[in-house]
RNA sequence: CGGGGCAUAGCGCAGCUUGGAUAGCGCACCUGCCUUGGGAGCAGGGGGUCGGAGGUUCAAAUCCUCUUGCCCCGACCA
């Protein structure tokens, strides 16, 4: 392609908006434009990076035995509504009527058309296994659209989906999948982490997420360098620190004014992992007692999974239900529920008397007061690993793409049934698996880049190389190219000619700026030698070759 | 949804506190000359009515009210 030719609008100055790098160089590069809030335009560089992506995408679930093919993002709300999505899903869905007044949504996700569409036309076992997928837009409100094309209002979305008849070949399916995404992202150039993750609202056990690591991530995981664990924080299990404490016999300390764990902590000289926290959470049916060790944060999404929705008990309310003030709560003589968090399992611990300006000490979990043991701590860096003796770290990342075993929660919902070999009717077992193309290349960026510019992966750049005349109006510098470019683009190779006359330094800091891996130099000096120049924009090497030497090359 | 910030030429910004005459700068753009290995130089030129509505005032980019949009932090996030 003709850079003359081309929409490649570079910025020389910093788009005033742009936090994310990736968003400052897709802006900066002419890759993308920004509509509206989470609304983006891809211009033909990125349209063609995303490209590169999808046909890596589709070599891999085709490989699997997946078949493309394409669903409406525009959805009838009966099927929205038969799996109850319509009503637990709120402001994220776009949602209108069309002319008769009938209700439709714009799609977030296509489980529901999916399962919709096995429900007609799966009837027996033999007709499974079947993984269909697309390559398809979907559309959500987003409360908050930031950070480029990481997170926006409307998206390009790789959904693929597995229908089997039981959970074994849900297992194989899901495992294909691992396989294809691991090669996906492998061949796209990132680095990325397999972690386990929430399956939230998608119903269904098991579920993991694929997370590139950029300080531009939304998502954080906890991960051990020694076995591999790795889990997103919103459920990754740790082993607290074993602390030191003193055998001390229960006794009651005056602590005027001071409430919280550090003021206790400092007044006493005792270190806050030698105290309870005692939290007062009204869930939706009853008040809780929740206590974590004083150097620990509650884990609201472990504790929600135990007692369903809740929220922190206003001051008043602790006065009432306790009958002391917030402070001085302490975890014995009360008859509500209380859980525990399991690294207060063992000790002896300092918290709240339950009675103005005191604390105890000597207090024995399990022994003065019996609580339900769960894990409800956020896990920090520094913690152990569940699963050896390895310590956790923990790395933001972006969401690239994940991976549910959805069970039979949409397929019982829509009727989605088969007819097994004892001819009775079950309902099918569902996977479905998702990758952000955007993500990808915004993932890309972030990883790959310097002060220049971008620097892409071979495999998902915009073109394989550039090739860069420095003079256009030198007749053999432009006979050169013009061979280079025929000879390149016979071959199969991209190939992007800046021909425009333009001075050599806005060439080269726009090529910096675009990333494609190689740039072909034609300048005057190596010209006479026969000679052109190849830069590898990764490295910044460059090395002189004869013609042939770069067609050979190639 | 809570908190904060911004909105003046295509882009990046100044002017606003303390109202006052043709609203200014850099980049980009157009014309000519010159130049061609890291975003050149000289000369000339076009383009905004200050996000929108209302108000105060002799007078509003500037003060007041409302409103819209965008960004950031948090909540949220199939």
């Amino acid at each position: 392609m003709r850079y003359s030719k081309t929409l490649i609008p570079t910025l020389k100055e910093m788009p005033s908006d742009a936090e994310a790098i990736s968003h400052v160089l897709l802006l900066r590069g002419g890759y993308v434009r920004q509509l509206a809030s989470g609304l983006y335009i891809y211009l033909p560089l990125f349209w063609r990076v995303l490209n590169r992506i999808n046909n890596i995408i589709r070599q891999e679930l085709n490989r699997i035995g997946a078949q493309e093919l394409s669903m409406p993002v525009l959805h009838p709300a009966e099927v929205w509504q038969k799996t109850g999505r319509w009503y637990e899903i709120k402001e994220e869905m776009f949602r209108l009527k069309d002319r008769t007044g009938r209700d439709m949504c714009l799609a977030m996700t296509h489980e529901e058309v999916m399962t919709w569409l096995a429900s007609r036309e799966i009837r027996s076992y033999r007709d499974m296994p079947q993984v269909w997928y697309q390559i398809q837009t979907k559309v959500r409100d987003e409360a908050r659209p930031k950070s480029g094309v990481l997170r926006t209002r409307e998206f390009i979305m790789n959904d693929s989906y597995s229908f089997d008849v039981d959970d074994d070949g849900l297992q194989r399916n899901y495992d294909l999948h691992i396989e294809a995404y691991d090669r996906i992202f492998k061949r796209c150039g990132l680095d990325f982490y397999r972690v386990e993750s929430d399956p939230g609202m998608m119903g269904g056990a098991t579920a993991h997420e694929y997370m590139a690591p950029s300080l531009a991530g939304e998502d954080e995981v906890a991960i051990c360098g020694s076995c591999g664990y790795a889990a997103n924080v919103e459920l990754a299990v740790s082993v607290s620190k074993v602390h030191q404490y003193e055998e001390t016999s229960r006794q009651e300390v005056s602590t005027p004014q001071k409430r919280t764990v550090e003021e206790v902590s400092r007044f006493m000289g005792i270190g806050a992992e030698n105290f309870i926290k005692s939290l007062l959470l009204i869930s939706d049916t009853a008040p809780v007692l929740a206590l974590i060790r004083g150097d620990q944060v509650l884990h609201e999404k472990k504790v929600n999974r135990i007692i369903g929705n809740f929220r922190p008990a206003h001051k008043d309310e602790v006065k009432a239900i306790l009958g002391v003030e917030a402070g001085f709560i302490g975890p014995m003589g009360h008859k509500l529920r209380i859980i525990a968090d399991n690294a207060i399992s063992a000790g002896v611990y300092v918290s709240g008397a339950n009675k103005v300006d005191h604390h105890v000490k000597g207090i024995r979990p399990g022994v003065d007061f019996q609580p339900e043991w769960h894990d409800i701590h956020l896990a920090k860096a520094g913690d152990g690993c569940p699963h050896c003796d390895g310590s956790l770290r923990t790395e933001p990342v972006i969401e690239i793409g994940n991976i549910f075993k959805l069970g039979t929660k949409y397929s019982t919902a829509l009727d989605a049934v088969y007819l097994n070999k004892d001819g009775v009717e079950v309902p099918i077992v569902m996977g479905s698996y998702g990758i952000g193309p955007a993500r990808i290349a915004a993932a890309a960026i972030e990883q790959h880049h310097d002060v220049h510019g971008m620097m892409w992966p071979e495999s998902i750049a915009p073109f394989d190389v550039e090739i860069i005349p420095l003079n256009v109006n030198d007749a053999q510098t432009m006979s050169v190219s013009e061979r280079l470019y025929t000879e390149l683009t016979n071959r199969s190779i991209e190939v992007l000619l800046d021909d425009r006359d333009e001075r050599a330094g806005v060439k080269f800091k726009d090529a910096d700026l675009l990333g494609i891996p190689r740039q072909i130099i034609l300048g005057p000096k190596s010209l006479k030698e026969g000679l052109v120049e190849i830069k590898r924009r990764k490295t910044g090497q460059t090395e002189k070759h004869t013609i042939e030497q770069v067609l050979d090359s190639f």
